[in-house]
DNA sequence: CTAAATCTGTACCGTTCGGTATAGATGCAG
DNA sequence: CTGCATCTATACCGAACGGTACAGATTTAG
């Protein structure tokens, strides 16, 4: 333990609240004000805990992605091709409507328009999509190389048209859709599939 | 002609440019100082022309909608619905990636997530966004009646399903996919329709 | 040519933004 | 108990935000 007076609170339980913020409004639209509200503590500790507001952000975005972001590696890891897909989109229309969260995705809606000052952030949140996008190409590919997927079928265009369904989905819930529309929009488009 | 000295600017012509702005930077990314410099006017001739920044985020969206969006309503009007459907999302990937233009769909990303302030406009958007919908589901049902669709096809669900593969197009646009990417994405989700 | 009406430009309003200096409180090491 | 390191809290910074008051310029109506 250093010395010195310790932390009067938890870096992981602030971060969440954080994330609930930086989730609701975006980067931008998140002020300081609104974060250091609804994390219970002072600016100034803010700052020295986690450095800037992009800083914090990734912090925020990197603990997402650990946290109601995992079950997108989880659906990947199911043994066959069809169930990974099939589990992944499925449960999207679970996660992006979770009850006491709130809708959509972060890395999609976090800030995909933005001034000048949030390009950073815009920057971070495109390379997590192009990394969730790589990791369904990944798996295709690996459904390719055991005989899993038919041969005629490109992994790069499959992943991409997935990962494009699935912002989709996210956009449609943060416009308000229901888990069940978005359950609809993924039983047509794994229909459309047929893996 | 009214009394008075006559506006040294064509209003069409300033929401053209703040057109630009809103699209690249969205709503609450864009400042008036973005604004009244792209349109080449100033703050007060802004305020007296349109009303406040909400208004004129307003008077934008509809000439976006009337202009570069335009291209949904012509593909809708083709006679065969297997043709509007196609023409849809081909053009959507010409649209949304057109070269001098902002990449991506104001209607969608231009206030997905945002401060209290701008509540209205994210409103707005979502309000449109469901209109687009709506068309589509029109065109369906209009189809359906005419028996140029299966009658065991759900004319909202499909809707849904077309519209939110444009949303991810939108989303993948912004984040810089390219014309190519984009047409893949449209002709695989064509191809699980098989209208 | 005068009067009324509208637009333009400058300069400013109060508020909020992200970020920080500074002082007091609280802990560990010796 | 002393010294020191770290955290908390108040109060503040300059800059940028959306919005407007006001004066001068420019037009039509009479």
């Amino acid at each position: 333990m250093p010395a010195g007076r310790p932390r009067a609170f938890s870096k992981d339980d602030v971060l969440d609240r954080a994330l609930e913020v930086f989730w609701r409004k975006g980067y931008e639209g998140a002020a300081l004000s609104d974060l250091t509200a609804a994390m219970g503590i002072n600016r100034p500790s803010l700052y020295a805990a986690f450095g800037d507001k992009q800083s914090l952000f990734r912090a925020v975005l990197q603990r997402y992605v650990e946290g109601p972001g995992s079950f997108v590696g989880r659906a990947l890891a199911e043994p066959s091709v069809q169930a990974a897909v099939a589990r992944l989109l499925r449960e999207a229309a679970d996660e992006l409507t979770a009850p006491g969260r709130p809708p959509g995705c972060l890395a999609i809606h976090g800030a995909l328009a933005c001034s000048d000052a949030g390009a950073a952030a815009q920057a971070d949140l495109a390379a997590q999509r192009r990394a969730s996008e790589a990791a369904i190409r990944a798996r295709l590919e690996r459904a390719r190389d055991e005989g899993d997927l038919a041969p005629e079928v490109d992994p790069v265009a499959l992943a991409t048209f997935i990962a494009t369904v699935f912002q989709g989905m996210a956009v449609q819930a943060a416009s308000g859709s229901s888990r069940d529309t978005l359950r609809g929009v993924a039983e047509m488009a794994l229909a459309g599939l047929r893996l």
